[in-house]
DNA sequence: GCTAGTTTCAAACAAGCGTTTGAAACCCAA
DNA sequence: TTGGGTTTCAAACGCTTGTTTGAAACTAGC
């Protein structure tokens, strides 16, 4: 590892911006990935953005692949300790009280606000990235997800299961998985559905509004009553 | 066009299969865009699958963006064109009055359960590369999207700003954008997330039952109150 | 049976891919 | 200043990609 690994630094107007070459590869390569997905991004295209040598990015990372779970790592594992530590907050501060949905969401959310909000833009790249990267066919993506996501999912499917005392556990594992669909779909956030959707301009991007406007939307979801067979039978008896 | 199109017949042990090209490649590709993604998908891979030459598949279609989006069309114009006809109906049997959320909700819903349910298997597999294409980031991709899905979705906004007058007309359009997400998120039914909330396998690939939890979920969500600047502070300050 | 139009086929095209190589450049401790 | 480890670099490797080509095979009407 390095020694002469801070090579090029370069003084702009106010800051000092000193990048190695490995940080460099990893800020263009989450750029790039975001942009265009896995498959088609080349290395030679994140080398070139990154102007640094095409071999540079096999040295420093040994494959495309590793490359990609490497950009992925560096924010997403910080960010999901984050969810975890705040629960623990949560619940430690509640005693032996259940937390609301709501709390529990915003310890979801959070993290990922803090995230958007920081840094220049690498942030909201990266939560563009991780949402398309949950719905990427690659195994090795899906594989590498899993395990990341493993820990906290379990520990939020306990919490709404408290949250939750009259709902099966079944059916709570269920309104998780749609909960973290909607915040890694919204989150994605794909220009297509935003320019069908006419929003305001100002707003697309302001992730904060944005999760504002979700999470009371999920809560409400959680807390739904389960539709039992008589709902389930006038519903969609008709196909 | 094809006089000669129907080319190989097969007589298998009970059912008479007989099978175009185009329509074999359009299979094959269906599957394989499903399976692997649209650029880690190469002509090679379908041509072959579907047992034609390579040469057919730009011979039929012209490229391998146009074969996609034959793909997606056959399937998607279809539904779209039976939502909004469900809607319709509904509409007109209403007379003048709103129709209720859970209405609506299923209009959306049943042509895609229709999808899912008929068919051997080529309906799940295109409900899950819709679902995989939401989150694609090739321009060509988005744009198509975006273009089969307007009228829908006015239809659909138009509808739900009816049945929640209270709600500024913003707020519905997140709204549907949310509701279309965790469609599309859940149809998509990516492995990693299923496997990590232990469900219970039978019920896995059960659309119907899977839906039948969303709608609920959904329109609880869709009637939720609207967060005030108060609530949004309590939710958010703390980051 | 001939002809015109459609569809298939094997082969090749240029271009781009991820990865490897071996030498050059660089840095820092001795 | 020398030597050894680290990092960069240009070049090339073998392979796959989407697409094109021109001839062959096939079908249907006269």
């Amino acid at each position: 590892m390095a020694i002469a690994a801070i090579q090029k630094s370069v003084r702009s107007s106010d800051v000092i911006v000193e990048v190695d070459t490995k940080s460099r590869i990893l800020d263009a390569a989450e750029e790039l990935f975001m942009e265009h997905g896995f498959e088609a991004t080349s290395l030679r295209l994140i080398t070139t953005a990154a102007a640094v040598n095409l071999a540079a990015a096999n040295y420093h990372f040994g494959s495309k692949e590793e490359l990609f779970q490497a950009v992925l790592t560096r924010r997403l594992d910080p960010m999901n300790q984050d969810r975890m530590q705040l629960l623990t907050n949560y619940e430690t501060a509640a005693g032996n009280k259940a937390l609301t949905c709501e709390v529990i969401i915003s310890a979801m959310f959070i993290p990922a606000l803090k995230l958007a909000r920081d840094q220049s833009q690498g942030g909201k790249n990266f939560l563009r990235l991780l949402g398309r990267a949950y719905a990427d066919p690659a195994p090795f993506i899906r594989e590498f997800l899993s395990s990341q996501y493993a820990e906290m999912i379990a520990r939020y499917r306990a919490a709404f299961a408290r949250a939750l005392p009259h709902l099966p556990r079944e059916e709570v594992s269920w309104r998780l998985h749609f909960v973290m669909g909607a915040l890694s779909y919204t989150l994605a956030g794909t220009d297509a559905l935003k320019v069908i959707a006419q929003f305001h301009p100002a707003e697309v991007n302001n992730d904060e509004l944005l999760l504002k406007r979700l999470a009371p939307f999920l809560a409400a979801g959680l807390r739904a009553p389960m539709a039992n067979a008589t709902d389930a039978h006038q519903w969609f008896q008709e196909t």
